[in-house]
RNA sequence: GGUGAGAUAGUCAAGUGGCCAACGACGGCAGACUGUAAAUCUGCUCCCUAUGGGUUCAGAGGUUCGACUCCUCUUCUCACCA
């Protein structure tokens, strides 16, 4: 039993630090049934969770499995000065309404993956806005400018002379200063928070908690281009909430190299079975795309139902192996005769009209599957079914 | 506080008086080929019913027939010195 715990949770994990700290946690567990806290940190300013974030959530549920607490920390009071990303140095501030409703929708679909009864919500502006200006430079003394540029993303930008606010240096320190105060046993994250998370490990030391939270790292879910990470600015991104189509869509839209890292971070699949279709596709007996299509049913069918992934797997089928028209489609309805470029525009399946000219000079228009050519064109009355390259719909009637 | 350098489209980055809606790279979109994969090839990539017009090169003024390019001020960034 216990060594079953300690692989399931080992597994696809990128690092470990202190892992001694887990097994000696679990082994209480298992011997005096006595429970142990995970924390885990989240940024109340995006809303909708991606497959990226749920890698950690999985892990997390894991956790719960094996007689843990999680502490699901909302990042309210560290949100406002931003992670250094270097990418977004100024974040606009959120009003509390926005962030409560952020909050809400966040959690609900976090509990999909986490069991309720064994999380436990907090905040971290519950205690940072009381720690005070003396608190804080106290928290600020304990840390090295030195150490401080160690952090990765931190030298970079240094030697690449981009600009790091000072409030950056804070961040680390804050988050850090979560675990001190909520006494947490184990805290994960992802890979690039590393150097946050032994920050934690450092701080409870310096304040003499006693005990040095060990620290978990998953990789990072790389997004539908492959390269980046999978983030909703990058636009690359599957959400838990993307309709059942969509999600399979996207899925199936992912290279082939990709679909074993998915597999791993994300299937429920255990490794052998991963492996015997690896080697499957490698000699040839199975198709790598019959492969994705399991993938992609299995996370559909996660997020939605059985049913629901069967659906969007003929709907699949229908609209790009057959090329038909799909089944749900946005409609739109005007009156009079409608130049198309304009009707392209209206029905939000073109920016501009410019950009509307030129893919219809380069014959990526259809209407009603036909490719048209005159950009000219004006609409009389009746029904359309208008499509930009191979996945822009839209029905639209002139009225 | 002082001195110097810099701010150009989604990003990086050329352009130092007209040939500039602005080289190039990446990204993105589309076409061909496919498995809506990868790789490859091709075209496009500020807006506007367009062989034309409009608005752009941090912001505000100015010089000039004409400014991304020159001058002044402002804002922001970086480096060195303190």
């Amino acid at each position: 039993m216990l060594e079953e715990a300690l692989n399931e949770i080992n597994r696809g994990c990128a690092e470990i630090i202190d892992n001694e700290r887990i097994e000696k946690l679990l082994t209480t567990y298992f011997d005096e049934g006595k429970t142990y806290t995970v924390k885990a940190g989240f940024d109340p300013t995006a809303p909708d969770l991606h497959l990226g974030h749920t890698v950690l959530l999985q892990k997390l549920a894991t956790f719960q499995k094996y007689g843990a607490r999680v502490q699901f920390l909302i990042g309210d009071f560290t949100a406002a000065i931003g992670d250094p990303t270097g990418k977004s140095a100024t974040r606009k501030v959120l009003s509390k309404d926005e962030i409560q409703s952020n909050i809400k929708s966040y959690t609900t679909q976090a509990f999909k993956i986490l069991d309720k009864d064994k999380t436990d919500i907090v905040y971290n502006k519950d205690w940072l806005d009381s720690l005070g200006t003396v608190g804080l430079i106290e928290l600020s003394s304990t840390l090295t400018v030195a150490r401080m540029l160690e952090r990765d993303d931190f030298s970079k930008r240094y030697s690449a002379n981009t600009p790091i606010a000072v409030s950056e240096f804070l961040y680390p320190l804050l988050q850090g200063y979560d675990s001190v105060h909520l006494k947490s046993d184990v805290e994960i994250g992802g890979t690039d928070q590393k150097f946050n998370l032994l920050m934690g490990r450092q701080l409870q030391k310096v304040y003499e908690t006693k005990k040095q939270q060990a620290v978990l790292m998953m990789p990072i879910l790389e997004g539908l281009d492959g390269v980046q990470k999978m983030s909703k600015s990058l636009n690359n991104y599957i959400g838990v909430t993307d309709e059942a189509n969509d999600m399979f869509g996207k899925i199936l839209s992912i290279s082939d190299e990709l679909m074993w890292r998915y597999f791993e971070l994300l299937s429920t699949k255990s490794i052998t079975d991963i492996d015997l279709l690896k080697s499957g596709v490698e000699d040839g007996s199975i198709h790598p795309k019959k492969v994705k299509e399991d993938l992609a049913l299995e996370i559909t069918a996660r997020y939605h139902s059985e049913e629901e992934a069967q659906n969007a797997k003929a709907e699949f089928e229908k609209v790009h192996a057959k090329s038909q028209i799909p089944t749900d489609i946005d409609e739109f309805s005007c009156d009079g005769e409608v130049w198309i470029a304009k009707a392209l525009v209206d029905c939000n399946i073109e920016p501009s009209t410019s950009q509307a000219r030129r893919d219809i000079k380069q014959g990526a228009v259809k209407i009603n599957q036909e490719k048209i050519q005159d950009m000219q064109l004006q609409l009389k009355a009746g029904e359309y079914v208008l499509q930009v390259g191979k996945r822009k719909f839209a029905k639209l009637r002139v009225n």
